[in-house]
DNA sequence: GCTTGACCTTCCAGTTGCTGGAAGGTTGAT
DNA sequence: ATCAACCTTCCAGCAACTGGAAGGTCAAGC
């Protein structure tokens, strides 16, 4: 399929597949008139690079959570660390997106627009433990 | 506090909180001496920028989410509409995280490195409905 | 009181990760 | 045959930092 195709189906733009295409994250067919032919492979990779660029990964993270996925020597020691790591990542923001999501809550539930500057979130925020 | 002391409370380097003012963020006092003064209430916005731009919210996004906390209308129903925009959205990154997650486990647990390039996770992961 | 090192300041240049636009080739429909 | 809607490359610009130079401040030790 075309690159329009591929970025209808993927959720990103033109332009950032071909991005992705020069710092080597897909590599596309080509057909004879030169256009990038995509393969339903390449959209999966592209959905997955468009999701976890959204969800603060780097591009070099990607590239490496890509490589869990390529690698031959899955089952090796550090490719399980890798992803014991990522996963440990994720749970982290996980955790920080339910908290943030508990917060707004508060704000719209609990304080009506007079209780800052110390506002009890804001405090709570800021705790190392809890927020 | 110093620059120093906020960027070891915050997480964030020195560097970036400079930018961070740069761009109107935050507004520490200054000393005599010329040095930057933060507040506690500065390293609770500070943490605040650091864990939801790792959440991949843009910098504008934190400037709307700073604002929730700090605008004095927060009952109006453009500061509620907001709310329930991000929250929807966080919503949705905690989901894709949850199933990225899912992914990785499977990964270290079922593939063994030989089911690949049409894996039923990657599969899955492309899935508009699922994944 | 003077030096030393760890701070802090501004400014400017470079990097990452896109994003827009120009200039031009291809394709399919009228 | 021409028109719109694709596609191509290339180059410039923007967002969000990041590093480094050049220099001021401060507390500690001699």
């Amino acid at each position: 399929m075309n690159i329009g195709e591929a970025s209808a189906r993927s959720g990103l733009p033109s332009k950032t597949i071909r991005y992705y295409e020069d710092i080597g994250l897909i590599r596309p067919d080509r057909n004879d008139n030169g256009y990038r032919d995509y393969a339903v492979a390449d959209v999966h990779k592209l959905r997955f690079l468009q999701k976890s660029r959204g969800l603060g990964f780097s591009v070099e993270e990607c590239r490496q959570l890509l490589a869990l996925y390529e690698d031959k020597s899955r089952a090796s020691a550090d490719v399980k660390e890798l992803t014991q790591a990522k996963l440990t990542e994720i749970d982290r923001k996980i955790r920080e997106l339910s908290e943030l999501r508990h917060t707004l809550e508060h704000l719209v539930h609990a304080c009506h627009g007079n209780s800052r500057p110390d506002c009890p979130i804001l405090e709570e925020l800021s705790d190392e433990q809890h927020a």
